[in-house]
DNA sequence: TTGTACGCGTTATCAG
DNA sequence: CTGATAACGCGTACAA
């Protein structure tokens, strides 16, 4: 391994027989060089290979052109089945290339690796700090946001101590839109299968299920799911066992609306014409179960490429930071409903 | 949002009553500092609410406390129901967090995120760069290690232009092993289902197919995959074409050998007694299959671990890092043959 | 045991 | 348009 030392702005100036400052300004792209200096300049940088020192420049600049997203979740979880993560960093990732900025990946399963990434960027490692999901009242947004540094959450933050600008989907809106679907299809026992109630995104799917009803008049039937198949499963049979006259159930994420559609079969029972599925996501694949899935269309790469503007503009110093965008959701109707 | 001022060793020190030199010591641990006057620093640190300054810091330490683990997939395939990127990134976080290192993940499936990342390594931005897979004869590891950053990759790349330390486990033998199992049981007509030919991975399976058929005296019967299921199934349905007659396959991954599974579910063919199935890998899935898939176990995790580790020996200036470490794989029998 | 002083590699502010 | 020169915040010989 060549252990050469690397080179310097100085050392970049002595070749191309000029001062450390217009090598800092070519490096930079200032217009204000001639361009026969910049050439010879230029030169020198590739023949040393020349690549500024981060740490100097940051130390000066306060910057280091890259960006978190903090994945509050273990490996297991991110590298699932499930789908949201990597469309949210999709649009992250797309939105910050566009702006040559860095994106950093950051999982935090543990509660040390909570404290790591405090510190990580408090100690300036990063221009700011995304979140791809809240769990409960996390105080990690809020204590970085007190320190100065940018934030910006996917979901709404559940305490908002300082509040954090945020990026969500209208929940309320796409379970109004499924319900009403139903109950227009002439379904009057409408169950739900709920997501965890420690995020923001399992608990207004579940109000407004609860408020969908409520103006229906229709009875609810409530089961426990925590938005991935194999809970969708679990809980189908319980709601079945529970109410086995239901006509309907909506299921807070496409995974557990599989999940539904599985255990629905293996009692024998026909969707939609005995029951009737909607999810909430719009994965991919959900538009080749068996049947094609009924669901409500959430923008997930969007709201990460929302989430990255935002964080843009903040770290801008733009004053005009909405402190929070609510992206519109979409019923897709297809056979299951 | 707050943005005050970030406190620095200075402001520390005049509220203590020491020099900077004094604060510096007591946070970086130093032991030669009257016990009196640690804590009165402890406590104006804790009142300030300091965190020293990583760029100032690494500036004169040279080291960030941080590594790269370089994903060089697009999202789409790094989150996919591909267990292995979740297994390694599980294993190197695990022996990163014992350091107290901080992970940072990059995925550079494109060409631009590429370069991107060769300038975030090259700046400082972290002390050494892994990769958790290597396509065709990816320069990057080289160009990277040629510049005096520490490198380590999970499996041998192909170009060695300099070596760089990796760390792989026995394709060879694990396919050896998988093949003479099926030998024993009779079967004589042994296809294959290879994986993408520009890994390393996807290259020895194949090559040790060849050379264990060719010890057999068998004939061989191959068809292309990409490690996933949906080329899996593609792939046994085009043997199945070519070879109507075949007794067993082995397939490259274990998705490829569920893919494979299915297919031949789908011709009608009973596994094992028509058609035996043997995959690679030992994905926790592939114990609920249908039947349980009979597999080469190999371990991924502890490769990442043993990478991580061999990661830390080099930055720590360890001379004696092996050029390569090769993990044993084993043939775990269940029920598909 | 503690403090002084220098240097790490850049950028930015001034003169020229 | 270019070149000195002063920060930026910290670690660490060296001196006290």
């Amino acid at each position: 391994m060549t252990t050469r030392e690397r080179p310097t702005l100085e050392a970049v100036a002595r070749r191309a027989g000029v001062s450390r400052a217009t090598v800092s300004r070519v490096v930079n792209g200032s217009t204000t060089v001639a361009a026969t200096i910049r050439e010879a300049v230029n030169r020198a940088v590739e023949e040393l290979g020349y690549v500024p020192n981060q740490a100097a420049r940051s130390l000066v600049t306060q910057r280091t052109d890259s960006i978190a997203l903090i994945l509050p979740e273990t490996a297991n979880r991110v590298f699932s089945d499930d789908l949201f993560f990597p469309a949210i960093i999709r649009g992250v990732g797309a939105e910050l290339e566009a702006a040559d900025k860095q994106l950093v990946l950051m999982m935090t399963g543990s509660e040390a690796g909570h404290h790591r990434v405090e510190r990580y960027a408090v100690a300036g490692h990063v221009d700011g700090v995304m979140f791809a999901s809240i769990h409960g009242a996390d105080p990690l947004p809020g204590l970085l946001a007190r320190r100065g540094i940018p934030v910006v959450c996917s979901g709404r933050p559940m305490t908002a101590d300082p509040p954090v600008p945020y990026v969500d989907v209208d929940h309320a809106g796409g379970v109004a839109a499924a319900v009403r679907h139903l109950v227009a299809d002439g379904r009057r026992k409408i169950a739900t299968i709920a997501g965890p109630q420690d995020m923001v995104a399992g608990i207004e799917r579940l109000t407004g299920y609860h408020a969908s009803l409520r103006d229906a008049g229709l009875p609810e039937l409530v089961a426990q799911g925590d938005f991935t198949r194999e809970s969708g499963i679990l809980a189908m049979r319980d709601l079945l066992e529970r109410g086995p006259d239901l006509d309907a159930v909506f299921a807070a994420s496409d995974l557990m609306a599989h999940g539904a559609l599985q255990a629905l079969r293996d009692a024998g029972r026909r969707v939609p014409d005995d029951v009737a599925v909607i999810g909430f996501d719009d994965f991919e694949i959900s538009r080749y179960s068996d049947p094609p899935l009924t669901t409500v269309r959430q923008p997930i790469a969007e709201a990460g490429r929302t989430m990255a503007r935002q964080m843009l503009r903040l770290i801008a110093g733009d004053p005009e930071v909405a402190p929070s965008v609510v992206l519109p959701t979409e019923l897709v109707i297809r056979a299951s409903a």
